[in-house]
DNA sequence: GTCTATAGAAGGATAGAC
DNA sequence: GTCTATCCTTCTATAGAC
């Protein structure tokens, strides 16, 4: 019988490649970091992510899980779209605070890749739509405006850039924000 | 007799090379694509920029040099703090929207090099620092609180990050704040 | 022995630097 | 233009599990 192959060497792999990519940048992360990080062969690789761009694309699909995943639980305690609103946003506060923080993963892609189109851009600019788009369905949910869900997407755009010290305002002013227009 | 140098030959290198950086991203831009673009030698290329480290640094240099000439311009008819302010923050608004527009080059250049300290870094966040510091001054100028200066500093990294058409959205915001704390 | 893994060299393109 | 280094990718050689 053949060797048997080791389970769960993608997700290695993966993990990997998304801490040297979120950290360093896509660009500034060469295929041979990623397999040294990982501790697998070059040929692994290539078997699992045929090539770099579909690495990056498959990075950012974790990134998006994960979001979901994190996002899913703090709104987990959270009753009503107002409450689940604020929840969001101070989610996203803790982790622009967490130590190692280096701005939203779709972000950083597209501006690394500006003007491209490939799968990963695509699948960052989706995710970016996504989220502005729950942001107007939970905003819209209470009878919120457009105006406001503009101001709140005007917050959570800045929250991500800003340095973590301003978490706390924009997580507050968010909060005032949205009890005001109820 | 030896050819004399061509007189701007530095300006015209780290003009083209400035155009590129801002549209694609300085890492994905090669020295031969400058070259080409300024229409120049690359003998003559490393002349006048010794690395590509230091072409970068300059070009941070120029579009400090560039932003600070046009907020300079947007604050000549802005008589008090307060009108200077709302006009600082529609003048990027106007930036933002302007076709071409690809966010802004500081903010960009630290999301492409994170982590690292070079001197174009150091000099993308001491323009960052700067600028905050200006809206401190401002706002403090007519006893506007710190709150208050955290709050523009928000609409400003949301307004660089943001979608054009929530230009005006930031603007009108922010004019409201300031009109309200006076 | 057979299959899969890793390590490393090779190829081809492109980068920065002179 | 050239030189060297590095990047992504492929391929070869070898070691290890079945």
């Amino acid at each position: 019988m053949a060797r048997t192959p080791a389970p769960g060497t993608r997700e290695t792999i993966l993990t990997a490649a998304a801490g040297l990519f979120y950290e360093h940048g896509v660009r500034a992360v060469g295929m041979a970091q990623v397999v040294e990080a990982a501790g697998c062969g070059k040929n692994l690789l290539y078997r699992h992510f045929p090539s770099k761009a579909e690495l990056a694309a498959a990075y950012l699909a974790l990134a998006r899980r994960e979001r979901e995943r994190s996002a899913t639980e703090a709104l987990r305690w959270a009753s009503g779209p107002r409450e689940q609103l604020i929840a969001l946003i101070s989610e996203i506060a803790d982790i622009v605070r967490r130590p190692g923080y280096r701005g939203c993963a779709f972000r950083n892609y597209l501006t690394e890749f500006r003007g491209e189109d490939d799968v990963a851009a695509r699948a960052a600019k989706a995710y970016l739509d996504d989220t502005r788009a729950e942001v107007d369905r939970l905003v819209g949910e209470w009878g919120g405006d457009g105006l406001l869900a503009d101001r709140i997407w005007l917050i959570i755009n800045g929250l991500y850039a800003g340095p973590p010290s301003q978490a706390g305002v924009a997580v507050d002013w968010a909060r005032e924000l949205i009890e005001a227009a109820g």
